[in-house]
DNA sequence: CTGGGGATCGAG
DNA sequence: TCGATCCCCAGG
């Protein structure tokens, strides 16, 4: 089990197919400091760079921070905000189009004594219920920016076993974005407990 | 609700 | 070089 990975071609359709029909309910897998964790992606949100107020990268402007949203997709991009948390997000589309997929929530599935002692919490419902939160479960930091998904040994992303149904929402946080703002790009696991926030 | 915390990037 | 701002979270 968990060795069924998602390949290359997998990320690089529509971004919103990307998220809905190959991401959402999928597992996350990390192999950090010697303890694998596994989490099923329950909460995602979609960044389109060429158009998106909310994206790192609107109109394809490229930056030290943003560089790998530029790569092709299956890449990691991880970056670090509020002077304390890092972000986790899956890079899609080819190479060149700065599209990518914030993973926000996670239901923990393997390796839950050790992410209950990196969060120095017991609860389950709160040890991977956030983008900060799941990035110090499963011990995600800036050392994996630009990991390939596909041919790594620290960071993969394994085929889901079931067609969840899933609920479009507005995404979270970016107030300033102006006309996108609202706009339901925000993708969970319909009664799925897993959530960041109702 | 509040504020901590540090990298980032564009303005000057 | 500086400082406003940031895709958040824990604690009260």
């Amino acid at each position: 089990m968990y060795d069924s990975r998602l390949k290359k071609s997998d990320f690089l359709g529509n971004p919103f197919n990307v998220a809905t029909d190959v991401l959402l309910g999928s597992y996350l897998c990390s192999y950090v400091d010697g303890q694998l964790c596994v989490g099923k992606i329950t909460e995602l949100e979609v960044y389109i760079g060429a158009e998106d107020k909310a994206c790192h990268a609107y109109l394809n402007k490229k930056t030290v921070r943003n560089a790998p949203m530029f790569e092709a997709g299956g890449c990691a991009y991880v970056f670090f905000v509020y002077g304390m948390y890092n972000q986790f997000n899956v890079v899609v589309s080819p190479q060149g189009v700065a599209d990518a997929i914030l993973i926000r929530s996670l239901e923990p599935v393997y390796g839950i004594d050790i992410m209950k002692e990196r969060r120095k919490c017991d609860k389950l419902a709160n040890l991977t219920t956030g983008p900060g939160k799941l990035c110090q479960a499963l011990g995600i930091s800036r050392d994996h920016n630009y990991v390939d998904l596909c041919e790594s040994n620290v960071l993969w992303l394994v085929t889901r076993d079931y067609t969840p149904q899933s609920v479009a929402l507005p995404r979270v946080g970016i107030d300033y974005a102006e006309e996108y703002k609202d706009v339901p790009w925000r993708f969970i696991i319909k009664d799925n407990k897993f959530i960041s926030k109702k």
